[in-house]
DNA sequence: TATTGACTTTGAGTTAACACAAAGTAGTAA
DNA sequence: TTACTACTTTGTGTTAACTCAAAGTCAATA
């Protein structure tokens, strides 16, 4: 796959694939003789894992460590799994922080819609009166 | 209440404070007669919930946007509740983008033990032999 | 009274994460 | 063969959200 089909494919520019590339986030693409990016499977699969994990907030320092871990081989193992428990439980204390925000937006736009229903009672008794 | 009180209470620089004042994103902050920042419960109020806002990942801009609505009295009271409104479903999105990642973090995890566990079997099996 | 320390404003600097521009090259179509 | 298009690298620019520095002010304390 070229660059440009994979950039339309994941919904990411060009060059945030080869910053990505560039910073070591996805490993080497491999390259055509003409030295043009042809994306393999396995390379697709990189750049849609690191999609979700930067969708969800995970700092690239962090991931560009996992990749490296990762072309490391299995020695590397044990790391790889303490650097995702730690990003985990990150990630588990955002979600409730966000939740708890959700729970607070909601009980303010109900706020705002009570306040509608007063407007709007008021409105009706005046119309009751005149 | 001073500006390195407001700080150390909500865990943020003064620095940030004060940036915040600036553009917007709480209303200007009472001072004493001498031009030193006196925080009132508004003011407090108004710290507590942008930082709650900003950590679940609400755009400084929206933010600023809502503060002024909110300055500028309950003529704006439709305004502000569809601006949370909006702010809530892309925080709902994100909430649920993360989750994903939650779990695909968590198959990963387990990946990784599971691998240890065939690990331990073959040390085993490997001192039952000797 | 002099100094100290916490504050003030204004303006510039920093960092993360891209985005853009320039100059060059490979492959294809006319 | 020329023109065109999609790619390449290298290096610079941009934006958001702070963060720091400089120079000055005020109140309290030695």
């Amino acid at each position: 796959m070229t660059i440009s089909e994979v950039s339309e494919k994941y919904g990411m520019t060009q060059d945030t694939l080869r910053y990505y590339e560039r910073v070591g986030l996805i490993p080497i693409v491999p390259r055509k003789p003409s030295g043009v990016r042809d994306y393999d499977e396995s390379s697709c699969g990189w750049v849609e894992f690191i999609r979700c994990m930067r969708n969800a907030g995970l700092p690239i320092e962090t991931l560009i460590e996992y990749v490296h871990l990762c072309q490391e081989g299995p020695k590397t193992n044990e790391a790889r799994k303490h650097l995702l428990i730690e990003e985990r439980q990150r990630l588990v204390e955002r979600i409730a922080a966000m939740q708890a925000t959700l729970v607070r937006l909601n009980c303010k736009i109900e706020h705002y819609e009570s306040m509608n229903k007063v407007a709007d009672k008021l409105k009706k008794s005046a119309s009751m009166i005149s």
